[in-house]
RNA sequence: GUCCGAGUGGCGGAAUGGCAGACGCGCUAGCUUGAGGUGCUAGUGCCCGACAAGGGCGUGGGGGUUCAAGUCCCCCCUCGGACACCA
């Protein structure tokens, strides 16, 4: 009996008698998390106060924090090892805050909306909600294991309609108002209204405004509301029924899913006018504490440069509006501009094309065609053809004759007007002055065109490259009125414009590659706008009152399809089916009436762009977050020095694929909050910080097909699956690679503590790495050593003596006590566990038999914002009956920073031939001449005198000779 | 092509311009065990030397600054990422 029970197996693999009755293993690790995070549940160890509302308490501590994960999307894969990275990151630095005193809000939700849930209820039709629902309580049942301090109350699904009440609540703000250009920030529509009603702001055409029809008057309100409708071109698939973003859209046109045509075309589309707030979201990068390459990635995306746009009137031209206006950063070489290009679709193209070539056209430029209309055809058919991937492996300048010139309005020169794809209708005016002796494309082009190539700039003495971009004198640049001539590029570019804005042929302008936001999507599962349409056909928003509006229930998710090839077909979502949801009587203060509700949903980037708002208040009804506890826990704080602090999350961590999208869109809305002063925070993120990716190798067979991970072997420097060779590969993890390992398989091993310990461990949080499931080991074997240092294995009584440490360990202690405190502030978790690990193992082998209770329960509460579970079990071993969930952490002595004696290095000539001890107090001179005297220093120095003692103090000494 | 980031033992990684390789894995030897290892102890950058003493070399490559360079500067190579005809 006795002998076949010892022979059963523990869950972590070992004969039950085995090992000590209290050892620290898998089984008990398992008991200790469970039981602890019961007792963090019971008690609402996490749950974070606020100053007012359901949670309010008085006197909330001065010193808060609110950290903050990028919310998941709930997938259904579930997860592996990879995902919590940033999550443990990210709990490790609020418990550690906690501990010192702060009150700290983290907590985490769901981006609940999605595309993944859609597809799936389209095949099975499943409810997305149901979907959603059930990823998310797997998601939490996995994450549940890991110990995190979040407050689970304020735990929100952008899905949940008490959310997305409030996202159409902040809709509604931004469509009823407008940007001030003069204030530089946005007001509400009324007062626009106002304006243009008092007289105040002039009409654009002068008519009054009493005049108009009230019809007209709302569209040119419309015209200037921060969410407005409008004509863009989309990228149209009638196969799906939908508009694909350009990332959906293969290179040969066709969708990617599905491998329908793609049509572009111009479609009536929601937008947000984020380029009003181009200058306010570049010029607060400053103000934030984010990574470089972030600000740089958003810079980019914004894209701002300064220069001028320039009017080039047509030679001859009977009408007077068809100058050709064009964008310049480099107005000051326009005296080298010696033809221009058009692109394209270009609207003017078609009224200023010659009726036939002017005599002498050169036979490169007509490309082959009997007239000019007939090559632009020609061209912008052949264009139209070209796929993106066409347009960017081959980039040999091509383009085709307008027939017909234009002014050069600094010189006067008569020069020729072309079509070409390499100016894109989408930036600046769409058109260019092309100057080749200053621009690589221009340069191209006119070589392949026989075109003329005057250098404005002279270029430096050695230069044999073509086109000049750099720095020098301008040169070939006057005409009666201005001279450039030996100006440098800033103080020419500043003397031409000042002349082309007396002579009106241009102005300085700011330029951004920036568009604005395409805010709707043809699909279900979304937030639906808050927006009907009335009799006339203008839209209008929804009232408070009447919010939300909540998403009508249907059979069919898709959206209809049409014939693949139909290219005017136009959208009609999901939405559109529910036909008694789409008519909808409502009194907006006229009586009664019927209005017809818009069938789109918004982005799925629209939740995300508030959520930590409402994650400082998510049980309120009435608001879509209290102002007082807005302000608490977002709110600026007293600028102490430097720029003024723009308030904000203390601490935001995700990955840089939301370095530009979900950042931009996000800080665009809180602008506009706080504009509307709904907010006290200029931005929402004052600190972010992206955490890398925990990547893993994978296997190949010969074939090429990936073998689970986990099964190979290595024998030497191959690996074999089974008796086959494979080959290494690295990579993400996931399932297409066979290689993923599961947070729950590591929890079964080892606990969750070992866990967590381990993934803060492998390296820098900001740096991915890969995943080895090997050394995870290590971590546990630590966790042993310390639970051993508290805990006698055999009775499972607490070990640790009162007798005071020596001075040796004092001094170990208090220098990981300082230097645990700054990692963990910083982020560099990894190396406060290695310090951790020094100190254990100083103890370890300094008491064997039980280390002293001052140095035990300092390195518990120290292990705490890493392993939680375990340092809380111990910490209650050690006879105390209250959580350490709020500390004290522990504070460095400084007494025991500083030691009596020094050990320098001796170096001779920059290399360590000895050491020498003396005491802190010894002066440069004592320490000098101890070196001197030292045996193996005059040894190597002999009878030479040095040049040079360098002595640099605490650190080492360097003897020149 | 342009702009970023990174290259350190067999592996993951430490190092305010100041002792390169903390800490962990692995490996080697020993202890414990009937056996096994997710237990314990010690050693472990490479080379010469005898497994000593001692010495030499060493942070992708080449140059430079400095008393001193993994760290700063210039050039080059490799890998990763972002953007990509943005006027």
């Amino acid at each position: 009996m006795s002998t076949e029970a010892a022979t059963q197996p523990t869950p972590a693999g070992q004969p039950a008698d085995a090992v000590p009755a209290f050892r620290y293993t898998a089984t008990l690790a398992g008991e200790i998390e469970r039981r602890w995070q019961q007792h963090w549940t019971e008690h609402g160890t996490f749950h974070a106060p606020n100053p007012a509302g359901p949670w309010g308490q008085d006197n909330v501590p001065a010193d808060k924090l609110f950290v903050l994960d990028m919310f998941p999307y709930p997938s259904g894969e579930g997860l592996h090892v990879g995902h919590p990275l940033g999550f443990i990151g990210t709990d490790v630095y609020a418990r550690f805050q906690r501990m010192c005193g702060a009150n700290v809000l983290h907590t985490m939700g769901f981006d609940a909306f999605g595309l993944p849930a859609e597809q799936y209820a389209v095949q099975t039709g499943e409810h997305p909600r149901k979907t959603t629902e059930a990823n998310i309580i797997r998601y939490l049942n996995q994450i549940r294991r890991l110990g995190f301090g979040h407050d689970e109350r304020r735990r929100v699904a952008t899905a949940d309609v008490e959310y997305y009440r409030w996202t159409q609540w902040i809709f509604v703000q931004i469509f009823n108002s407008w940007f001030d250009e003069a204030a530089g920030r946005a007001r509400p529509i009324s007062e626009l209204e106002a304006e243009f009603a008092s007289g105040a702001r002039p009409t654009p055409d002068g008519r009054p405004w009493g005049e108009r029809s009230r019809v007209e008057q709302r569209r040119i309100i419309d015209r200037h509301r921060l969410v407005y409708l409008s004509e863009e071109p989309v990228n149209w698939c009638p196969g799906l029924g939908t508009v694909l973003a350009n990332e959906e859209v293969t290179a040969d046109g066709r969708s990617d899913r599905g491998n329908f045509p793609v049509f572009r075309r111009n479609l009536r589309q929601w937008m947000m006018r984020i380029t009003a707030y181009a200058d306010r979201l570049v010029d607060d990068l400053d103000r934030l504490e984010w990574p470089e390459s972030i600000k740089r990635m958003q810079r980019n995306w914004i894209g701002r440069s300064s220069g001028a746009t320039i009017r080039f009137p047509m030679e001859d031209s009977p009408v007077q509006d068809s100058a050709i206006e064009v964008f310049t950063t480099r107005p000051d070489t326009v005296f080298g501009a010696t033809y221009m290009v058009l692109a394209p679709e270009h609207p003017l193209v078609d009224r200023i094309v010659g009726q036939h070539w002017p005599a002498g056209t050169d036979v490169r430029w007509t490309g082959g065609a009997a007239s000019p209309r007939e090559a632009v055809e020609n061209y912008r058919l052949a264009t139209s053809r070209k796929s993106e991937l066409d347009r960017q492996e081959n980039r040999e300048k091509t383009g085709v004759f307008v027939g017909a010139n234009a002014v050069n309005p600094a010189t006067g020169a008569a020069i020729p007007v072309f079509i070409a794809d390499y100016v894109l209708m989408g930036y600046g005016t769409g058109a260019i002055m092309a100057v080749p002796g200053q621009d690589e494309r221009d340069w191209e082009f006119a070589e392949v065109f026989g075109l003329p190539i005057v250098r404005t700039v002279q270029p430096p003495a050695g230069f044999d490259g073509k086109a000049y971009l750099g720095e020098g004198p301008a040169v070939n640049s006057a005409n009666d009125e201005v001279s450039l001539d030996s100006l440098g590029v800033d103080e020419a570019k500043e003397r031409i414009i000042a002349w082309l804005e007396r002579n009106g042929h241009g102005r300085g302008t700011v330029q951004y590659k920036l568009r604005d936001w395409l805010f709707a999507r043809q699909r279900y599962w979304g937030e639906p706008f808050p927006i009907v349409y009335d009799g006339d056909g203008l839209p209008v928003a929804v009232p408070e009152h009447l919010l939300p509006v909540e998403l009508p229930e249907i059979d069919d998710y898709s959206p209809r399809t049409f014939d693949p090839e139909d290219r005017d077909s136009a959208p009609e979502p999901p939405l559109a089916k529910a036909t008694e949801w789409m008519s909808v009587e409502l009194d907006l203060g006229d009586g009664p009436r019927t209005y017809r509700r818009d069938a789109n949903v918004m982005p799925q980037w629209a939740g995300s762009c508030w959520y930590e708002i409402r994650y400082t208040d998510p049980a309120n009804h009435e608001r879509f977050a209290d102002a007082e506890v807005e302000r608490y826990w977002m709110g600026p704080r007293p600028a102490d020095h430097g720029a003024e602090d723009p308030g904000g999350v203390d601490l935001y961590v995700g990955g840089v694929e939301h370095g530009v999208l979900h950042l931009l869109y996000a800080r665009f809305w809180q602008k506009v909050l706080y504009d509307l002063g709904h907010v006290s925070a200029e931005e929402p993120f004052r600190r972010l910080f992206n955490q890398g990716y925990i990547e893993a190798f994978a296997y190949t067979d010969a074939r090429g097909v990936y073998v689970p991970a986990d099964e190979v072997v290595r024998r030497g420097d191959r690996y074999f699956w089974g008796d086959q060779q494979v080959n290494q590969e690295y990579g993400k993890m996931g399932k297409s690679l066979r290689n993923s390992v599961t947070p729950d398989e590591m929890c079964d091993t080892y606990g969750a503590d070992t866990f967590r310990l381990y993934e803060m461990s492998m390296g820098p949080l900001d740096t991915s790495r890969p995943w080895s499931t090997r050394d995870v080991v290590g971590s546990f074997r630590f966790l042993q050593r310390v639970w051993r240092l508290a805990v006698d294995e055999a009775t499972g009584a607490t070990r640790v003596g009162d007798a005071a440490p020596d001075l040796e360990t004092l001094r170990a202690l208090h220098r990981t006590i300082a230097g645990v405190r700054d990692d963990f502030g910083g982020l560099r978790h990894n190396t406060a566990a290695a310090k951790l690990i020094e100190l254990t193992n100083h103890l370890t082998k300094t008491y064997p038999s039980g280390a002293p209770r001052t140095v035990v329960e300092p390195l518990v509460l120290m292990l705490a914002p890493l392993c939680p579970h375990v340092a809380e079990e111990l910490w209650q071993r050690l006879g105390h009956d209250r959580s350490l969930a709020c500390g004290p952490f522990p504070v460095a002595d400084e007494q025991y920073l500083v030691t009596e004696s020094v050990e320098y290095p001796i170096q001779v000539n920059g290399k360590v031939r000895s050491r020498v001890s003396v005491p802190v107090s010894a002066t440069e001179d004592e320490l000098r001449a101890a070196v001197l005297a030292d045996e193996k220093i005059a040894g190597i120095v002999d009878d030479r005198v040095p040049r040079k003692v360098i002595v640099v103090p605490n650190r080492l000494v360097n003897v020149v000779l």
